[in-house]
DNA sequence: AGACAAGTTGGCAGTTACTGCCAATAAGAC
DNA sequence: GTCTTATTGGCAGTAACTGCCAACTTGTCT
């Protein structure tokens, strides 16, 4: 969308405080007024559609799944979209440009785990319900699971910051593995 | 601080969207203008006098500490926290009350998170020098531990809103095996 | 005690995020 | 073509926040 590009060359411009929404909507081409209808808030603007891990992890889960076989499957769907993002460079630059952002603008940081959360709620009692395990155990999963993503995204990020390229499921791999050695406690 | 409780209070009443600034200075005794002063924004409010987490984490770590060391410390502090809690019927209902407030309200849910990491932020490269460990290994022992505390503090939010009570640290311990049988995949 | 310095508070004016409401326009069905 | 419906834009209003300056408190020195 329009909107969601033109938000990221400001908010990388002039940060996000820096940046109104009336310049955002102008560099747009929409109207203030539909920019708020479109992105909800300022904040929200880079993320409008990024919605891909939210659908790709709806469907994860068999009757039957024990936590150890759920969380496998979560790291999985998001192990096969970091795939993706290694093979696509310009999805991959795009979404690099949103991380390194996260990683410098505690607002938008701030935003960003609120829409994984509250997307989370959306898709944890299907996956519940299908599997047959408790709540608990789903959160549990996506907590770990999502976790491993975020550190990854960010070491990622922070690497690049430094000048350094990394394939992203390679780091999620060692991240997954510093993870266990952190969990052998 | 006046400011928290009457945050704390308004938002319970009439959710935070449903309350303004004013409101909640004036129930404070102080001007909204020293109320920006002191809570920042009408969000950060119900948190001000929330670093105690913070403080008890920063000395952790000693020389030569692996990450499962590390990880078993933060834990351990966590843990101490925790136990507080249960012992201090007074505190423990003022955090619970909070608690339930993230479960309930996405914006606060935003702020309490984007608190909890740029505090790490701050605690996290004095750690990792201490230690002689790069900083990914705290970032990643700190988001393990803090994933414990999260899930712990929020399934006892949930079962409180459920009319179940349980002791803050058994659930701490129940989460920390649910995790480690999650990673075992 | 009074005088001075430093920090804290309050009021005021201004900017900007965001919302509800209604008019205008575009898109599609018939 | 017309009627219906969804999208957009403008306008007015509210409320979050900020910078600036004045007033007041607090502590210190003499």
């Amino acid at each position: 969308m329009e909107i969601c590009t033109a938000a990221l060359d400001l908010f990388e411009q002039k940060g996000v405080a820096g940046t109104t929404v009336d310049e955002i909507a102008a560099r747009a081409g929409v109207s203030p007024r539909t920019f708020f209808r479109l992105a909800g808030t300022k904040e929200d603007a880079v993320f409008v559609d990024d919605d891909r891990f939210v659908e790709a992890i709806a469907g994860v889960g068999e009757p039957g799944d024990d936590i150890a076989t759920l969380t496998a499957a979560l790291r999985g769907v998001f192990a096969r979209e970091l795939e993706r993002l290694d093979a696509d460079p310009e999805a991959r630059e795009r979404f690099l440009r949103v991380r390194r952002l996260i990683g410098h603008e505690p607002a938008l940081l701030g935003t960003a785990i609120r829409r994984e959360v509250t997307s989370s709620d959306r898709f944890i009692p299907g996956i519940a319900e299908r599997t047959g395990r408790p709540d608990l155990d789903v959160r549990t999963a996506a907590g770990l699971t999502g976790l491993e993503m975020r550190t990854t995204l960010d070491e990622w990020a922070r690497r690049h910051d430094r000048g350094e390229t990394h394939s992203l499921v390679d780091l999620h791999r060692e991240i997954h593995r510093l993870l266990g050695r952190a969990a052998d406690a």
